[in-house]
DNA sequence: GCATATATGTCAATATGACTGACATAAAAT
DNA sequence: ATTTTATGTCAGTCATATTGACATATATGC
């Protein structure tokens, strides 16, 4: 009997473990947040010019289309803060050389300061955790988390990862 | 040289790896947060509402100021969502025994069956999160974690651990 | 070349969840 | 008796998201 159940029920699969690692996803991820939305508050900005700063950075000259594609929101949504961006000299809007009607995104040198300043603020805080916690458990972490991401994300920004089988 | 820099440097503590360790973390909190809002807007709740259930329900008979602690928002975004749960019958609150000051925070029936479709909602994809990843894994997803928390939360949810040294 | 689809932008209205500031009441603590 | 604490509430504001409708320029298929 005990058998059985230990088989299907490892200690880490108990209903007390899984809601102390939501708990634990929910504590992390609002005080990472943290730091930069205080570094956006001197820019006027909020949480969502981060997120549209971070992902320019890191695929500089994407579209529009790619961008709405990673966050999930309306073009609508994201019209005002690009636009906001755009206007205050943070990001460039370069025309497409294939298709003309793109939009292809980048980082203007002010864009770049603001995304390191932002990005070494959270850097700062993981590179604590990883040092803290130590490789095997990086590892760990990085299994878990992408488990946890929808194979849609998984795919597009983690590359194909064939032994993951959940959503 | 290469000694001394890789010394300082884990491969781990990279500028890339850091960078994939916030993305995961971000993309993993918005996909965690998915099913839960879609249950939520059945009852035209939010997030918000979410969290009320989910601390009070980990936490039956606690005071609005220790909820209003441990989320950290204002009583005045609190009282709308509590208010409401309150008055739609999911949360009751008891008049404090030896202090009568204070309303003492408890799902009622519907608000136990609610907290339970979230939760379970969040555990199944933790629990295969969990399965795929390993039990040592989960070790160093909870190591990290843990270790991103902000000491003042990690001492009230976790319990005090002092090996840790950071925030 | 014409029709359709795509990439992007914009206007208007709305909802949620947060904020600040001010004030009120009841009960506990000194 | 005064002060502090626990809680609630009114009023106004802000950031970020939503939906729906519509406009423009360009690309693509027939």
């Amino acid at each position: 009997m005990t058998d059985i159940k230990s088989k299907c029920n490892p200690v880490f699969l108990r209903e007390e473990n899984l809601r102390e690692g939501i708990e634990l996803l929910y504590f992390a991820y609002r005080d990472f947040t943290a730091e930069p939305d205080a570094i956006l508050a001197e820019y006027g900005f909020g949480r969502a010019h981060h997120r549209v700063i971070h992902f320019v950075g890191r695929n500089p000259r994407m579209t529009v289309s790619e961008l709405l594609a990673i966050l999930k929101i309306t073009k609508q949504s994201l019209s005002r803060v690009l636009g906001q961006l755009v206007r205050e000299g943070f990001i460039v809007q370069h025309e497409g050389t294939e298709d003309r009607r793109q939009r292809l995104l980048e980082l203007t040198p002010p864009g770049v300061i603001l995304e390191r300043r932002l990005s070494s603020s959270q850097r700062k805080r993981f590179a604590e955790a990883y040092s803290n916690a130590g490789a095997e458990a990086v590892e760990g972490y990085r299994k878990v988390l992408i488990g946890m991401i929808s194979k849609e994300d998984r795919e597009r920004v983690f590359g194909p990862k064939p032994e993951q089988n959940n959503q």
